[in-house]
RNA sequence: GCCGAAGUGGCGGAAUUGGUAGACGCGCUAGAUUCAGGAUCUAGUGGGCGCAAGCCCGCGGGGGUUCGAGUCCCCCCUUCGGCACCA
């Protein structure tokens, strides 16, 4: 050993690591505890940022504590390498998507070498091989044939920039999810995963994910967005009807003085032929259809509404009430009708006001107030106004008025959610074929299994516009039916490539089987997911959807589980200036120019130390040049120590437990407490990190030419801790040090070290000596001091003398070996 | 509006159960070494007062519980995030 020169050791690591398949797995050992390390994966988008390195240093430093904890550790990386940017880069490079995604994979497989993540690189996949993506089509057609995959003509998410239509989990504020460009509402014949058949269970387990974060718990909540109400059918005057619409007020009833349709309701236009509003009707559903989302939605817009020209009948009081079209109610929620109360709801009051309405109210507030004028009362309150219903609480009401209206006929409770059905299709060459074909005969034909892959063609003329690109490559398009052997049309969308991320796991357990997606003798062992990590943007998309994905597995018997990921943890952004890296902003750290410059365990030591792995983390040149300069220290130090260690093994000298040996072998042993503490279900991985800087500070006094054989055995030790100790956050460093200590390879695989209880116990301990809660004293004295000799002891202490100088003690508070608190008056 | 997370030195952040607030690192100051720069080593470093011993103030603000509160309870403020014309 000579300086610490990052370059050539790390290196020289990997390749030993490599060639000894330390971080390969065979099989599941049935014998031995099991842990599944998980880091999302990678989009092969070029080059790792500094995300990446933070995520997968955080995974790979739990996964090597848990092998030398003696744990079998699966512990793999994938890629996500379906997408639009190979798209895009096909059309404004020329490059093939394929081409183009498997060279990025190979460069940053390059990069994650470099860092010394230990993966098992023999169970790698990349989502855009036939391998994995056949899959996707044999678990496609089991829910085709379940009913959880259908196909259907809704209202969707257009988004013209991209060309496809968007999941509504992929548009943030009425704008795409990827470009940014304000998206629009259209009809498409589309296949849907009836993930709304789980919805309820899905929300259930929320509150089962104990080791989840609390904020992704609550979004899922959010996004799943259970709302209890009722359906009520209203009869129109002169037929057309009935109209149904959804309340979660229908104590309110009786102040419903008219009916409001969402613009897209299939209902609308029906009910206004032949009457005079016609053409009103028409010209205001193409003026407000037209609009963008984001436009028609913003906050503040106004709320436009216009007469159909009908009534409806009110289902209590029998009396006609207009029905009109508004732009404010959504065809998506509920039922894409409303009842109007403008005396109980902001919005219809407003709504009311604007168009001259009726305004009645029937509810007032419960503590007996007068009905505030003006403003809508919108809380629950005691009904009046309400016929036989007069006098009762909302809530009553509201159980009253449901039965009544099951009773009679026409609606009934009824649980909605915002989350929709899940539409997959897309109009994009790179992803998944949708394995069906259209025949003129027989309608829509599942392809047979033993005829998947459906593979991808080639090539496909890539422009960015004009649908589906593989409807262009008429080798692709053009099939036999295989059910009437006719001329038929395959399928020309491809799958969201959400669907690869749903199972990508599961595979990773078995990732060559050809027969089945996994064997669940191979996929049992590792499951549920011990510690799943990744960004805080996949809270909705990608975790719910692989939640719902692990339910229908479960009920396809392919897995015997409902929950996916016992503990899932979301590590915070890495930002530079504030905001974070991008390379519009041109504030990217690039992870390779830090290798080279301080070294890969240099930029993961930091990574780590530098925030709780939950937190953003603030990137600083100075404080990766901090972690640098101490593993420059921790080399130096060993450099010197060396010359003085007994040999590996040797036993403990007598004078090993006396004087200044004796402190550094107690640092040492709560030093191997602590970290263990950490980074088990704690996931502090910042403060281990604190606690080795703190050990090689113990140590470094002791390193001198005078040392004894006791101080010389303490050094060892602790050096040989540091090294283990060290080995999740900057492995290569802590292999070269193992190595220097005459030790086996390899660090990676030996046993975490146990703290020594004896070690633990203090023979000294410093007594806070407190008056009045505030401290005035802080003694040495022998662990185990009875309270009597402690108050001995302070009351010889000159400051907390002077403190209690002719004051009468009132209270004794002792905390043994901590504190003495005196309360004097 | 509803829901959630978080507020600690100049900075990133420590503080297992209520018991020494500021570990560790960065930065800064002084010294050593060096032709110089850099690197390295040593010491110091929350604010105020004091020659010193020491005292006072300090974890977003205000109350409370307690011998004792960054930690528990109540109210408020700020920041960030999710959902939101959701019927």
């Amino acid at each position: 050993m000579s300086g610490y020169d990052p370059k050539a050791i790390e290196l020289k690591w990997q390749a030993r690591w490599s060639a000894a398949r330390v971080f390969e797995v065979a099989e599941a050992d049935a014998a031995r505890s099991r842990f599944y390390a998980l880091e999302m994966l990678p989009y092969p988008s070029g080059r790792i940022h500094m995300g990446h390195v933070r995520n997968y240093s955080i995974g790979d430093a739990v996964a090597r504590f848990r092998r030398m904890r003696g744990e079998q550790v699966l512990h793999v990386i994938g890629w996500d390498a379906f997408g639009l940017p190979a798209e895009n880069a096909a059309i404004q490079n020329g490059v093939e998507p394929r081409a183009w995604t498997l060279a990025n994979i190979n460069t940053m497989r390059g990069q994650l070498q470099r860092l010394g993540i230990g993966y098992d690189w023999n169970r790698e996949i990349a989502t855009c091989l036939p391998d994995y993506y056949r899959w996707n089509q044999w678990l496609f057609l089991r829910m085709l044939e379940r009913g959880d995959a259908f196909r259907a003509r809704r209202l969707l998410n257009w988004c013209a920039s991209c060309g496809t239509v968007l999941a509504n989990e992929q548009v943030v504020a009425g704008r795409c999810w990827r470009c940014d460009n304000p998206v629009t509402r259209r009809e498409f014949d589309q296949w849907f995963l009836r993930i709304t058949d789980y919805a309820e269970e899905i929300l259930d387990g929320i509150d089962r994910l104990d080791r989840w974060p609390e904020r992704v718990r609550t979004m899922q909540r959010n996004w799943i967005g259970r709302s209890d109400g009722a359906t009520v059918r209203f009869e129109v005057t002169g037929g057309g009807g009935p109209i149904e619409i959804f309340t979660t007020r229908l104590d309110t009833i009786f102040g419903a003085t008219s009916l409001a349709l969402a613009v897209e309701h299939p209902q609308l236009l029906p009910l206004a032929a032949g009457t005079p509003q016609e053409d009103a009707v028409r010209a205001f559903v193409a003026h407000e259809g037209g609009r963008s989302i984001e436009d028609r939605f913003a906050e503040g817009a106004a709320k436009l509404g216009v007469f159909t020209g009908r009534h409806a009948v009110h289902p209590f009081t029998g009396e006609p009430i207009p029905i009109w079209a508004a732009n404010f109610v959504l065809m998506d929620v509920g039922t894409g009708a409303i009842m109007s109360v403008p005396a109980h709801d902001e919005r219809d009051h407003a709504f009311a006001t604007a168009y001259g309405l009726a305004i009645r109210a029937v509810v007032v507030p419960s503590s007996g107030g007068a009905p505030p004028g003006g403003d809508p009362f919108t809380e629950d309150g005691i009904l009046r106004g309400s016929g036989a219903f007069d006098g009762l609480p909302s809530a009553a009401a509201r159980e009253r008025l449901a039965a009544i209206v099951a009773e009679r006929g026409i609606g009934s409770a009824t649980v909605t959610y915002r989350i929709k059905d899940w539409g997959i299709s897309r109009q994009r060459y790179w992803g998944t074929p949708i394995p069906v074909v259209h025949c003129e005969g027989c309608g829509i034909v599942p392809v047979p299994d033993d005829q998947l892959p459906v593979l991808l063609p080639e090539r496909a003329p890539l422009t960015g516009s004009g649908g589906s690109p593989l409807a262009q490559v008429p080798e692709f398009v053009e099939t036999t039916c295989p059910r009437c052997g006719e001329p038929a049309r395959r399928e020309t969308d491809t799958m969201d490539t959400f669907v690869d991320s749903c199972w990508y796991y599961f595979r990773y357990c078995d990732p060559r089987n050809d027969r089945v997606p996994f064997e669940r003798s191979k996929v049992e062992p590792w499951f549920p997911v011990d510690l799943y990590i990744g960004g805080i943007e996949h809270a909705t998309m990608h975790l719910i959807y692989t939640r719902y994905w692990t339910k229908v597995m479960r009920d396809l018997g392919l897995v015997a589980l409902d929950e996916p990921v016992a503990a899932l943890f979301t590590q915070g952004m890495v930002i530079k200036d504030g905001a974070k890296m991008s390379k519009s902003k041109g504030n990217v750290v690039d992870p390779d120019h830090m290798i080279d410059r301080f070294g890969a365990d240099s930029t993961r030591l930091f990574s780590l130390f530098a925030a709780p792995p939950e937190r953003d983390l603030e990137w600083s040149d100075a404080g990766i040049e901090g972690c640098f300069r101490f593993l420059g220290r921790l080399w130096r130090a060993f450099e010197t120590a060396r010359a003085l260690l007994p040999a590996p093994g040797a036993p403990a000298p007598s004078d090993a437990d006396r004087g200044e040996a004796r402190a550094l072998r107690r640092k040492t042993h709560r030093t191997i407490r602590r970290v263990t503490d950490d980074l088990g279900p704690r996931m502090h991985l910042n403060t281990p990190v604190a606690a080795v800087m703190e050990l090689l500070n113990a140590a470094t006094p002791l390193i001198r030419h005078e040392a004894g054989a006791g101080e010389a055995w303490a050094l060892r030790e602790a050096f040989e801790t540091m090294a283990k100790i060290l080995a999740p956050f900057a492995p290569h460093v802590a292999e070269e040090l193992w190595e220097g200590l005459g030790r086996d390879p390899f660090v990676a695989t030996a046993p975490w070290p146990v703290a020594d209880a004896a070690m633990l116990v203090e023979d000294e301990v410093l007594l806070v000596v407190q008056i009045n809660g505030k401290v005035r004293g802080k003694l040495t004295v022998p662990a185990g001091l009875s309270e009597d000799a402690a108050l001995e002891a302070a009351r010889g202490d000159r400051n907390v003398s002077s403190h209690l100088d002719g004051k009468a003690v009132l209270k004794t508070v002792f905390v043994p070996d901590r504190l003495l608190n005196l309360v004097v008056g």
